[in-house]
DNA sequence: TAAAATTAGTTTGTACACAAAATAATTACG
DNA sequence: CGTAATTATTTTGTGTACAAACTAATTTTA
């Protein structure tokens, strides 16, 4: 209708579909790791511990682009589930250990399967998963590097 | 390390590259938008209302894929600001009509770089961007769908 | 047409997510 | 050596985001 409106135009933003996608994939993902009791941003942080073991609060936000103060209060809600333990560094008390308990070791053979489950429901052909893969962390590289913003 | 692990290796996961690219796309229009005092998902009701004029909360809600919990005090923010009303309708009470305001309406031009200049910001060719944008769609339509999961 | 079912929106509760300020411990420096 | 600067984490405040329960208005139906 109104002429020079169509950058604005909803459908011409490529920052939409993104951030549906993440948003319900998410969705997705919590309602298959509910069983295991995590939410999607715990399931990371267990990952991360799973794979490479004890860790602090600065070190977890740096590898999962996370704020500390997003989390603290999810790292607290893991230690009540019995998941991992918080104990201060007696080298630096400034620094916050994390250390998965046996029950927090136990539940990575119950996430074994929850990769494929998930993958299976994007629906995607292996190359258009890899091409969306390149694509996301290429504008993640660009978006995050400093800006040359204006 | 231990063997069978592979699928939860945090690098594996497609779903970790998807979550933090939306997240630092919309960091990154917040920080442009905040100029406009308006946040991502305001701005994306916004652009919904300049192009569409009136509209309910449901409709807003099916058409942005957002919660009419999550648009409740959204909206009352954004009234605040001045940029639209919220009227319950004559003919169906039920019916809560959103409408710009002139300075709702006038927002529009002030944003009218915001496209290009986070289009910009992504870094990617006009090929990779289309790519990007089918591929997103294409997840989405798959994990929206009514699920054949299991 | 009065009760039941449906519909639209709001409220409540939980969980991120981050900026900015605050706190506590350690290191650097004068 | 003692104070300033730095570092790691926590707290506070604001803003999504959605499930579940709730309220009020409308429509369906017995």
């Amino acid at each position: 209708m109104e002429p020079g409106y169509e950058a604005l135009r909803l459908q011409n933003q490529l920052c939409f579909p993104i951030y549906l996608c993440a948003k319900e994939v998410v969705r997705r993902y919590d309602g298959v790791l509910s069983e295991l009791s995590l939410t999607y941003t715990q399931y990371l942080v267990m990952m991360y511990l799973w794979e490479r073991g004890q860790c602090n609060v600065k070190e977890l936000g740096r590898c999962l682009m996370l704020d500390p103060s997003t989390l603290t209060p999810l790292l607290k809600k893991l230690e009540q589930k019995g998941y991992l333990t918080r104990t201060r560094s007696e080298a630096d008390q400034r620094n916050l250990l994390l250390d998965l308990t046996a029950e927090g070791e136990a539940l990575r053979d119950r996430a074994l399967d929850v990769p494929a489950r998930m993958c299976g429901c994007f629906g995607l052909e292996p190359e258009e998963a890899a091409e969306l893969c390149r694509l996301t962390r290429k504008v993640l590289g660009n978006v995050c590097g400093r800006a040359s913003d204006k």
